[in-house]
DNA sequence: ATTTGATGTTAGTGGCGACTAACCGAAACG
DNA sequence: CGTTTCGGTTAGTCGCCACTAACATCAAAT
């Protein structure tokens, strides 16, 4: 240990450790996304990214922390985008504006692990759930900040319901993308949640 | 076997029978909804109702059955209340301010219910899954119907995709419930929920 | 009054799957 | 180069929990 912060080797075993967590988290989201928590095994989440059973505990302390990666990541990727978006839009409309379209940008693109978010909280050993309902609740806040300076005229309990109710709306996408035949494309489908979005929280 | 179709015996133990069922299934919401299907084991289950252990199975084949149950029984409660609301309203307004009154309240009102048809469709067994999204699908053709008659101009895939955005709304109860502090009451939420979502629809 | 059968009980059993042990080959590093 | 450390392997182990067995009890038919 030479001193202070190590930002250290780029060595070429490193990189491709990088490359096998991640490729365990996405391989993980989907499987979760598709068969539950409880419905996936950890020769599953092996085979899966070409590796076999137990080699996921050298990237991963136990199946749990695999899940609480992806939810804590999830939910910190959630914050610092709409951190990004507050420091930059000025007026109250044009930040909402942001913040939905960020919001539903994510839920579109990551609908797996947006699915693992909303089902597999209960399955979330409490130190992880709680960072996890840290991180959630001061997003929340983010939404309720801007939405109090656009709806002075309501309570703040009823602006944390029409938060959340705007994110069920968002995050609909796991479900209408179980449905058979022709779906609209992705563009589309942000296009309309959007819309919808706005138009609730407005109303 | 006398003839044909019996209806027989109301007998004081088949009531106390039927009693234990309907706990069970009452117990079983909530512990789903609490914990998830797979945090939840049989003798938890029993103690909840009172009996402890194995007894279960004088009532169900197995814990799957029990899943099963709920979430077959909600999605027909769904269907049957969406239907009884489309017999009577004639105009396109009316019937999708009935449909939207409805199911916000069964949302509301039955929470974990939704909570559990929400987080555990992947544990179902296919047969069970099956006759759910049958169901379902039936359910999301009510509405995307009714829309249809309110806004000829949109596609019918776009219709379908803000039904299901429709329900994340309406089914954000489980999740708002779960916030710390001063909540709203059931009656203001259901006003939130119906108003958001009728303006969602029609925007 | 007797028999039947439904609803419980407690004590196993069996399987599945998360995790551990022991061992390998090859980067990383002096 | 020698050695260490890391990422992987295969072969267990161990605990939990759904389910089964065997038995008790009491409503309900006869």
């Amino acid at each position: 240990m030479t001193s202070g912060t190590e930002v250290e080797a780029p060595t070429q075993r490193s990189l491709r450790k990088a490359d096998r967590r991640a490729a365990i988290l996405d391989a993980a989201a989907a499987l979760f996304a598709a068969r539950g928590y409880a419905g996936v095994t950890l020769d599953e989440l092996g085979a899966a990214v070409g590796v076999s059973g137990p080699a996921v505990y050298r990237h991963f302390p136990g199946k749990g922390a695999v899940l609480a990666a992806i939810l804590v990541d999830a939910s910190r990727a959630l914050l610092d985008g709409a951190e990004r978006v507050l420091a930059v839009d000025a007026t109250p409309e044009a930040a909402l504006r942001a913040l939905i379209r960020f919001h539903v940008e994510f839920a579109v693109g990551d609908a797996d692990v947006i699915a693992v978010q909303e089902r597999e909280v209960t399955q979330l050993d409490p130190a992880a759930r709680h960072e996890m309902r840290t991180l959630q609740r001061t997003y929340v806040e983010h939404w309720v900040g801007v939405l109090d300076r656009l709806r002075p005229d309501l309570a703040e309990e009823e602006l944390r319901v029409r938060a959340h109710a705007a994110f069920g709306l968002m995050n609909s996408t796991p479900h209408s993308a179980r449905t058979p035949g022709r779906r609209p494309a992705a563009t589309t489908i942000r296009g309309i949640l959007e819309e919808m979005t706005w138009a609730s929280l407005m109303s």
